[in-house]
DNA sequence: TCAACTCTGACGCCGCGTTACTGTCG
DNA sequence: ACGACAGTAACGCGGCGTCAGAGTTG
């Protein structure tokens, strides 16, 4: 019985493995059993179900077949080498995979919180918090998170539903209008401007420039959720806060 | 132009995509834009665009396609829960990454300590030790790690390569010649068995015992490794030290 | 007319699962 | 002659990459 050899079933059953996986690793040729049957029968020998056991070793390693074929078949390919590559590999699959989990955290307490809100709300909240941390470095963040808790909630909420785009209602107004950047309404303008981004900033100079960087690359990338004319609005802003300056 | 929408092209290049991929997408119904030109081009909308980004966000959450789909078209699957069990997936994949860095990097340690060591080599200790790891508790394995490092390599390897060996010899010699297990030197035998067994489970009658099911588990599995004839060595000595108790 | 773009259709990847149909063994 | 096996061949999955061949646009 030994010396014929066992054929795929047995094998199979003996491993736990299906039938169609040691087909399969004939075709590819990680494991061609070492006999067949005058019918055509695989027979596999002992050396074959050695070969075997350590195939699905390295599987549970998480390297490929043909990785593995390599591995067992050429002796050239340093074993130290592709192990080594794929811990590295691995590794970053983790790192990433933890990054997931914690962005899928702050979505899912999004939506907690909210109840019911919306897909498309969370969505946002998440893609604009993608963003801040391209932009900003972790203590500049670090800054941020601690300037949103003393305002609250609530305040931010006002902030940016009602007093931003009145104000930029307002700004492009004074803009259409062709009022001068040194008239004293839009010095005004630009006062409380320059309030509502020190209020988050805490007037950290570094993180206000990296809110224009910020604003600049949603606007360049179109993001239909930032006014088309925002550019303009900056600009407009910026040379009544030089004039400002200049008479300063 | 941003009335007629835009075409493949350049949606692909603003969003940072392929043109294939955007053909996919209206291919399993994912995105189809808001229009075709007379010659069958592709137009996209603003709502498309936006649509567009909604799906990059969710794909770089680790969604698919098909989960997008839902969540995007279908108000009725509630994006709680499938957030709640893409998160349960997720947080499973970095538990099982994890564990592959873990056995990796034994791995590599190992292949690393003993320089040119060769693959089987390197498996075959592994595969002991990943059956070692379902067969002990936690608390077992730290005391036999304890036991190997007061034990030493040297010392260790001496008793498996040699000491073992020998032993079984004898004792296969003293079955086959078919002695009394009550006999002096089978009881010498079964006193050498012992005292080597209680070098390394340092007396803890758990750990023999969990040793027991182990080396049972490798033999009934067939592994080559072990000898065919081991269960038998097993109740052989057995009797001897039964026998050996009821004397005293 | 030419380049750059667009279309549709089809195969390839990886590790098999899953039919579907035919042949062999006891 | 039947049922449990074996064989080969083929499509399918996911998310596109990558041709190929033909038509459109500026």
């Amino acid at each position: 019985m030994r010396q014929v050899g066992m054929r795929v079933g047995a094998l199979a059953k003996r491993i736990g493995i299906s039938v169609r996986a040691l087909h399969h690793y004939d075709q590819v040729g990680l494991l061609s059993p070492a006999r067949r049957s005058e019918a055509g029968y695989r027979l596999y020998s002992d050396g074959d179900i050695r070969r075997l056991q350590q195939i699905r070793s390295l599987q549970q390693l998480g390297l490929s077949l043909e990785e593995i074929r390599d591995l067992l078949d050429n002796r050239h390919v340093a074993p130290l080498t592709v192990i080594d590559l794929h811990l590295a590999r691995v590794r970053q699959q983790v790192v990433q995979a933890q990054n997931l989990v914690d962005r899928l955290q702050q979505l899912a307490g999004h939506l907690h919180a909210s109840a019911c809100i919306d897909v498309e709300e969370a969505l946002q909240t998440l893609e604009v918090m993608q963003m801040m941390e391209q932009h900003y470095t972790p203590e500049q963040l670090e800054t941020l998170r601690g300037r949103a808790q003393e305002l609250g909630a609530e305040r931010i909420h006002t902030v940016e539903e009602v007093e931003w785009p009145t104000l930029i209602e307002q700004v492009r107004a004074a803009l259409d209008s062709g009022q001068d950047p040194a008239s004293p309404p839009v010095q005004q303008l630009a006062q409380r401007w320059m309030a509502l981004v020190r209020e988050f900033s805490g007037g950290d100079p570094g993180i206000e420039r990296a809110s224009m960087g910020f604003l600049r690359e949603m606007h360049d990338s179109g993001d239909p959720r930032i006014d088309p004319r925002m550019s303009e609005y900056m600009a407009y802003i910026g040379k009544a806060m030089a004039s400002n300056r200049g008479q300063k």
